[in-house]
DNA sequence: TTTTGGTTACACAGACCTGTGTACTTAGGC
DNA sequence: GCCTAAGTACACAGGTCTGTGTAACCAAAA
């Protein structure tokens, strides 16, 4: 089970580290000695592949800035699903919100750069949704788009200050209601108002 | 217009400068003697009312946990009136996302003490919203106030990194949409779905 | 007048941080 | 064997930060 040696490059290795460290306890937390520490390397080697720690967390955000893989999945269960795996990223004990709004909180307004590739991040989430919206042929699917993605960083932000992955489920239940009357099918119908009312949120 | 001199207390013009300073610069971005120097006090004098920066923290935290004051108008109009008030705040140019979830995100997960009023703050508003949905006779409250939670904080995050007030107006929407659902009354009928169509977020 | 409490000016310890300079080692390709 | 590229060890400059110690100051109360 476990992968084979991994014939990793040194950039990439040190972008790990910095990944795992700047994402969990901060980017002002973590200083380049701890990160050249922990892989056991020098700091001037770490140095050697980045020309500041600007640079390395400019690199360590364009990592996180992955877009979601193609699916062939209905569009209305595609969007659904992104809540359940919204839950399951909750529940990970190592899951501390959206790196993106952290290193716009941690950094300030003045950083531009950080800001930028947080902006960009944010739109192509939202795209994304249009686009599956515009599948389902839904009328405004720019305004609903955007609804979603605020039920998706309300959700985030939500469970980084309470640990609670039933935000992600409370966030689903939002989005149906919102896709039902946008006349999208999602099932289920019977969840929205009486009869057995859906799980409580604590 | 200008108010009267101000019979400030000491403490109180630390609390007020490290407000602004903590919430617009961060909190690990502004030290002690950023502060002290702002308001023109030594240092010294800063440590004689707080033994700690941290304490200084948490007393800036607290004195940003003010509960929203009493309103005599329909339940309906004061959740929804949540998100004008909201929209007004993006629009300012001092606004700078939640300071609870920004002191989180900055504090990291140890930071107990910091996590601990996060949490009492974000449950306060959850309860709030609940509260007027139980005057409203809503069925499963609970579920619909941590529903319209996320739709805030999610607008917050998502003004926080786009700086657009658009998005405030988008939570009202989905607001809109989702206690309509629970059959509360929001007049507007119209805007939900075909005719005159939403304005658009960009 | 004397005392007292809050304040100031200022130095400083001790950490930690980013970034650099330099000389040494190690491994592979020629 | 020799050269090159990458990494190592380590010191250090220059900055920032939190927190303390100390002596002087000033105003108001006693």
């Amino acid at each position: 089970m476990a992968p084979p040696p991994a014939p990793q490059t040194m950039k990439e290795r040190i972008l790990e580290t910095a990944d795992k460290l700047f994402y969990l306890q901060g980017i002002r937390a973590i200083g380049v000695d701890t990160i050249a520490a922990e892989i056991g390397i020098s700091k001037r080697t770490l140095y050697n592949h980045f020309p500041s720690k600007d640079a390395l967390i400019a690199a360590y955000l364009e990592r996180r800035f992955v877009q979601p893989r193609a699916s062939d999945k209905a569009p209305a269960e595609q969007i659904l699903a992104t809540f359940d795996s919204l839950e399951r990223r909750f529940a990970a004990k190592d899951f501390r919100g959206c790196p993106f709004v952290n290193a716009v909180a941690e950094l300030g307004p003045a950083d531009r750069a950080v800001k930028k590739i947080a902006i960009a991040f944010k739109e192509s989430r939202r795209v994304w949704f249009r686009d599956r919206l515009n599948e389902l042929g839904v009328t405004d699917a720019e305004a609903l788009a955007t609804q979603l993605v605020l039920l998706v960083d309300g959700s985030i932000a939500q469970d980084l200050v309470r640990d609670d992955p039933a935000m992600a489920r409370a966030a689903k239940e939002a989005a149906k209601v919102l896709l039902r009357n946008a006349g999208v099918d999602v099932g289920d119908k019977a969840a929205a108002k009486p009869g057995k009312r859906a799980a409580r949120y604590p």
